[in-house]
DNA sequence: GCAATTCATCAACAAATCTTGATTGTGGAG
DNA sequence: CTCCACAATCAAGATTTGTTGATGAATTGC
């Protein structure tokens, strides 16, 4: 058990995936002042409504944010819980292998 | 001063993108347990050379890994630093703004 | 020098990604 | 019910990215 299984790896590239945009990196720092709508993305960041709907949903599908709507709003807030997630999967390649690890040899 | 400037997104994107790839993160993976050569790499990820190659030199771009020559093998080792530059900007996002940069708007 | 090995690079193709503008859907106001 | 505002979705096109097989460069051993 415990081997690194191949999902694992599908999981953390598509994490780092939803983050490897400008435009999406631009969105999460905005959304750490709290939840935003879209209409203040488009005006923040100067960008069509088509371009920043189709990156919430990257996001979104990623878990990296979640929506809610109130009236014809959508408002976006960032989830702070995959960052961590993130931030594991960072610290994991950064660590040096355990005993148990350097004992199986490799993943 | 101290906005966030396009490049420190395109920095951060950057990095992220060298990280959206399966077969880089395995790599890295592999790395974790000190440094390899290509063939190593061939061997156990059972991939074509030039694909190594290719998503070597991806993650050396980004500065994720550093090479060193030995005879006719090519050893690449990890980064820690570049990792840790990663585990910066996850921790920028997950951070809620200083009060300093919430008197300012954003960024 | 010559052959073999290790790896980088290139060209060509396939596939995924991003952008733009138009359309559709949903909810609120009149 | 109709109109308007907000946002998701779609289609089309351009760009980027990844894979494969072939070629080239550097190094070692004979």
């Amino acid at each position: 058990m415990a081997t690194r299984t191949r999902s694992d790896t599908d999981r953390a590239a598509g994490l780092f995936h939803a983050l490897s945009d400008g435009t999406r990196i631009s969105i999460l720092q905005r959304l750490r002042f709290g939840e935003r709508c879209v209409c203040d993305l488009t005006d923040a960041l100067d960008a069509a409504q088509s371009r920043l709907s189709f990156h919430l949903k990257v996001l979104k599908d990623a878990g990296l944010v979640t929506d809610r709507r109130d009236g014809r709003w959508m408002y976006y807030t960032m989830n702070t819980e995959t960052l961590s997630e993130v931030a594991d999967l960072i610290e994991g390649l950064a660590s040096t292998p355990s005993a148990a690890e350097r004992k199986k040899g490799c993943c």
